[in-house]
DNA sequence: CCCTAAAAAGACATATAAAGTCTTCTTAGG
DNA sequence: CCTAAGAAGACTTTATATGTCTTTTTAGGG
């Protein structure tokens, strides 16, 4: 359980790729998926969704492509796996109680509440900067 | 992400249901399915995995069902959520990094298994004697 | 102004896994 | 030997993951 699906896994070789090109270049998608092995139209996706919340920037066109949003030391793994994951969440009841009609009885909730802190604290912790460090693969 | 599926949630509720039951005490399966709200069928097939293990001990026929395997305070919720949910794995390269072919290159690898560790590091200091605490629905 | 190179958007397709059901078999007690 | 249970396995349904395809928008260059 918990297993971080492809598309979260493309979504950091992808954007960690980008983190180790030098800052402000631009940078074909196509050479991206290439350079990390994924599906060129799959990657797309995940990078348009970088793109709307601003950890990437796109640019259309001739010449166009994409670039790291913020510096990488400026970007938190957690970031970029929430972006196409989603929030952590190990068991619905920790949103939203209502979900959880036992509630007002259930001594796992607080459980998983600490669980979900724990990963956040940890994924919060580790940079772009860190994770390209060492991949350049130009 | 990260998020527990019905068979999980299920199956800590069924058990966390038998713990809080007088030790030595055999209860139905029916019985159990329908205090804490879960298909009876579906019970069926986690509490016969529970068994396998030695989580739970069954006994058929008249008179049958179930009973804890051991006393409550010597299981703990990791056993429970990897007796049905397999091994806490956020990434495959965690397990076997060949996998991961560019694990020679990835920085990402630790923090998977530190993001492993700490999950598990939570759900084992968690017992079915705390979590059935103060659940005396008899 | 067109032509081409790119990303954006959305519909579509396929595969895998989750969630649940049904039927048959085995075991044990009365 | 009849009934009450769990065991086992096939089956179905639904949801999610994993992509693909087509069309549209945007931008640069001749």
């Amino acid at each position: 359980m918990m297993e971080l699906t492809r598309k979260g896994e493309y979504a950091i070789r992808g954007i960690v790729h980008l983190a180790g090109k030098p800052l402000d270049s631009v940078c074909l998608l196509s050479e991206i998926a290439a350079a990390v092995d994924v599906p060129p139209t799959f990657l797309a996706k995940i990078f348009q969704q970088f793109s709307k919340i601003g950890l990437v920037k796109s640019f259309r066109g001739t010449g166009g492509g994409f670039m790291l949003g913020r510096a990488p030391e400026n970007i938190t793994l957690l970031e970029v796996v929430e972006a196409v994951e989603g929030p952590i969440i190990p068991n619905r009841c920790v949103i939203n109680p209502s979900d959880c009609d036992r509630s007002s009885y259930c001594n796992v909730h607080p459980v998983w509440k600490q669980v979900q802190d724990g990963v956040r604290g940890v994924l919060e912790q580790v940079t772009l900067k860190e994770l390209a460090a060492g991949s350049s693969k130009s």
